[in-house]
DNA sequence: CACGAATGCTTGAAACCTAAACTATTTAGC
DNA sequence: GCTAAATAGTTTAGGTTTCAAGCATTCGTG
């Protein structure tokens, strides 16, 4: 039998004692996680199930597909905030199964422009639509001015801990 | 049904008449994600740095704080929400380096117990201790009012994510 | 032009993570 | 009591991920 990963407790759940003094954003960041994971989750299921495939692959190819001219290597690996052996990898594995290609640059002999193959272009088009139907689907508890809300909240959030990182004040 | 049928879409005629539209919510989550994706690589950055130790052990260890009497790996699996063949190494290598100890169950010989040590104890408590000033500097952009109203938004986001998982309904 | 630094990518080791198959034990129904 | 189903954990195979080390190429500066 499959593990069921939708059975859980939350991580939220304790942390009720409280000496100390910074419990409020422990808790807004437990949240946070808490709903990432669990729409990570399903998309993860839900991509495997319906496409046989995997959330960092749908990814690369999203990020190939916002970028017909191609991408190197070094930018997708920006963009998704990964490492660039992660991409290696991966673009290795697409690569092998046709979804994209991968060139030489013709003014630096370093790097390689990913593009997304024929193939790959419809194959991420199927898969894109029913991702985007299932993250409607999911969000579709909360009234659009909630959303609204949310997204700005977030984006705020978001400046907030770029703030913070180490060497972003340097 | 709905008091003014003059201004009410059903489901089907906005299905119909839309190309997709539905990228109000993909940008939402991809928002979502990018904010949980920036303080969870920050914090396995200074996780590593700063201890030596990577996330998922800090989240275990977390676990078994919270719960003195300790947890069977299937409860930490369910809180943690990931696999519990997961749990299975994680658990191997902190006992294997005296964090945390396992002990079967005296009612179910099937089941047993994970318990921090001493010393693991120890260990979490000054983890934690930076942890939780990490999260609060990261956060430190957001007045008090913005992280309430984020918080209780994401809480409404949690519960829209939950109704629309799969089983979730039954 | 030379050469040290920076850049683009790959490789290797180790950890993480999942899904699925498997073993052992307990529970429920008859 | 017996047996089928459910439950607790482990194992296996394969993809994901990081960090650190390494190679090749380009750039900056003298």
């Amino acid at each position: 039998m499959p593990d069921d990963l939708t059975r859980h407790v939350d991580a939220e759940t304790a942390l009720a004692g409280a000496p100390p003094g910074h419990k409020d954003e422990l808790r807004l960041w437990l949240r946070l996680l808490t709903c990432t994971t669990l729409v990570e989750a399903e998309i993860r299921r839900r991509l495997r199930r319906e496409f046989d495939t995997t959330l960092p692959r749908f990814d690369l190819l999203a990020q190939l597909e916002r970028a017909p001219a191609g991408l190197t290597l070094g930018e997708v690996s920006r963009r998704m905030m990964v490492s660039n052996g992660n991409v290696t990898g991966l673009a290795a594995r697409l690569e092998e199964e046709g979804l994209i290609e991968r060139r030489v640059s013709p003014t630096d002999r370093r790097a390689q422009t990913l593009r997304l193959t024929a193939r790959g272009r419809r194959e991420f088009a199927r898969q894109s639509r029913a991702h985007e139907g299932w993250i409607a689907e999911l969000m579709a508890g909360l009234a659009p001015a909630e959303r609204a809300a949310l997204h700005a909240l977030l984006g705020r959030a978001k400046a907030s801990v770029r703030a913070g990182l180490e060497g972003g004040e340097a």
